[in-house]
DNA sequence: CCTAGTTAGTTGACGTAGTCAAGTATGTGT
DNA sequence: ACACATACTTGACTACGTCAACTAACTAGG
């Protein structure tokens, strides 16, 4: 008695497994229009939702034959998307980190995937997607999906309609957290008309954090000088805060400005923003000067803080 | 607010099938000590498991490219196989079966996956067992998994084992329900030392119905005469009666004598058998002469019943 | 400090699983 | 009777993925 119930669940797993090798299949269709095979895919979602991996790791993770994904990183490479740097701990290894342009060959497929699912979804009841979603999380919990350590957030660069956003949040959250009036979010907007209208693609980047699909934060790396960098608009949604989402723009920028040649980060910021001053000072900027200023309606303390390249 | 859920379900979704993605890869590297690809086992399991399908539902099904699974098919052919038979209805099509040897084939693959799965639950707690097939249940019912057309059960020639099972079951289901005694299990003791002896791979056969990897069914073909064949022991366990194994037993068993060379087929039951006797109708045999007798410690009366083929 | 053994990653050689497009034969709808 | 769809089949192709051999760097033990 015992015995054949066990048989059943067995049968049960074989039965689930058959349906959901099928299901996988028509999900990963949208695949093949790409340029990327799914494997490659699977790669480019490890890379863009990781930090800093290695190679073995992500072979570990997909379960693929390390001479395979050595080619696939090599492809990757030649093409751009993808760069490394040496481990300091293993000469072996070396750490991998997707490039702007691989973040952007990645964010379409990404957008895909979830709408496709999103689809998929909405021809649900709510009720039915309450159901799914929670069977999904006790299979995970049962089978030992262990606690994943990726970031669930990805970098990616901007995009059209996602200046709108940079400028309306900064609008929004520095009047809800502040209390600044209008002319802040007219300086916000006023920046931005800048950058895009003299967008320097070589010297100058715009990372956008996204999370479940949303964009969660922003910053920007502008050309002050033919040396000196200038980060601007670092911001992070409240609900993604904790995530450390700050601190890796700010290291995405300070990498950035390294590599394309600058001498010098710069930026200027305000003493009552706690959070992002404490970012900065980790980073290893230092607080070069402080001037008071009355703006937004308020009477603050400007702050310039510096790193050295 | 509302919006938000969606996109954490959405994110639920697809990392739970990234999750799978990798289960399934795991569970499937068995397959690649076997001689068989793993699209080939796929089709090779709906075979054993459907009534004689079509290519096209096949394809369908599994989600397979046409020309690629008509290659398979063909390949499965020449290796003897798989055979088929001309739709009536439709002209274009084939009707696919599995042979005794591609059944055979099968078996050992379909029992090693049954015994990885096993291993795999045995190392979970009950509960935990549970909550994973409900929780497999819950979504393949939310995902409108059609509610299987396939034979839960399959056939399979006889192997190590089997005789055993065959005799005693024969014994043990006799006395139960008819109350015959153990004259009836030395009987069927005798012929199965008799087939086992005298075993004829051309001319004579014993399949066995399997559910959730468990006997629950036989039937065999013996060779009476150069011309005449003879079922016998045709027997389904109480648990798994009206599924239409029984009459599947008899089916293959007629069709085998028919593509055997066979003139007739013939079998000898009692009158007592009502289920087997309409099994036997069913399939054309007409009943030829009774008897009665005193045997198995009761009155019968013995039918003999035969088929023109 | 040396040696033996392990691990990270790379490369070459290889086969076949799977794709795509064109073709044949049969069936279906108007 | 016609066009169009469907059920396969076949040929041609390739890139996906496997396997084994190799180098370089790390680790452990005496």
């Amino acid at each position: 008695m015992a015995e054949s119930d066990f048989d059943q669940r067995v049968a049960a797993v074989r039965r689930f497994n058959r349906f959901y090798t099928r299901q996988i299949g028509l999900l990963q269709e949208s695949y093949l229009k790409s340029q990327f095979s799914l494997s490659q895919v699977r790669v480019l979602y490890e890379l863009a939702h990781r930090e800093r991996p290695t190679a073995t790791e992500l072979g570990r993770e997909l379960g693929l034959d390390p001479g395979y994904l050595s080619r696939i990183l090599r492809l990757f490479e030649r093409r751009g998307l993808l760069k490394r740097t040496p481990s300091k701990a293993d000469g072996r290894q070396s750490h991998l980190f997707l490039t702007a342009r691989g973040q952007a060959a990645f964010a379409p497929l990404n957008t895909r995937s979830r709408e496709e699912i999103g689809s998929m979804l909405r021809a649900l009841r709510a009720r039915d997607q309450i159901r799914l979603v929670d069977s999904m999380h006790a299979i995970e919990d049962v089978l030992g999906a262990q606690p994943e350590k990726k970031v669930p957030y990805l970098l990616r660069p901007h995009r059209p309609g996602d200046m709108g956003w940079v400028v309306s949040r900064h609008g929004a959250l520095y009047a809800q957290e502040y209390g600044w009036d209008e002319a802040f979010e007219a300086l916000v907007a006023g920046i931005v008309k800048k950058f895009i209208e003299h967008y320097d693609p070589r010297k100058e980047r715009c990372w956008i954090a996204e999370k479940d699909g949303e964009p969660v934060g922003s910053v920007f790396v502008v050309k002050q000088s033919a040396t000196v960098a200038k980060l601007r608009l670092m911001l992070v949604e409240p609900k993604a805060r904790g995530l450390g989402i700050g601190a890796r723009l700010v290291d995405e920028c300070v990498r950035f400005a390294g590599q394309t040649g600058y001498g010098k980060i710069t930026l200027w910021t305000n003493s009552v923003l706690r959070a992002a001053r404490r970012i900065y000072k980790e980073a290893g900027f230092r607080l070069i000067r402080q001037e008071r200023h009355r703006s937004f309606g308020h009477d603050l303390v400007g702050e310039t803080w510096d790193l050295k390249l």
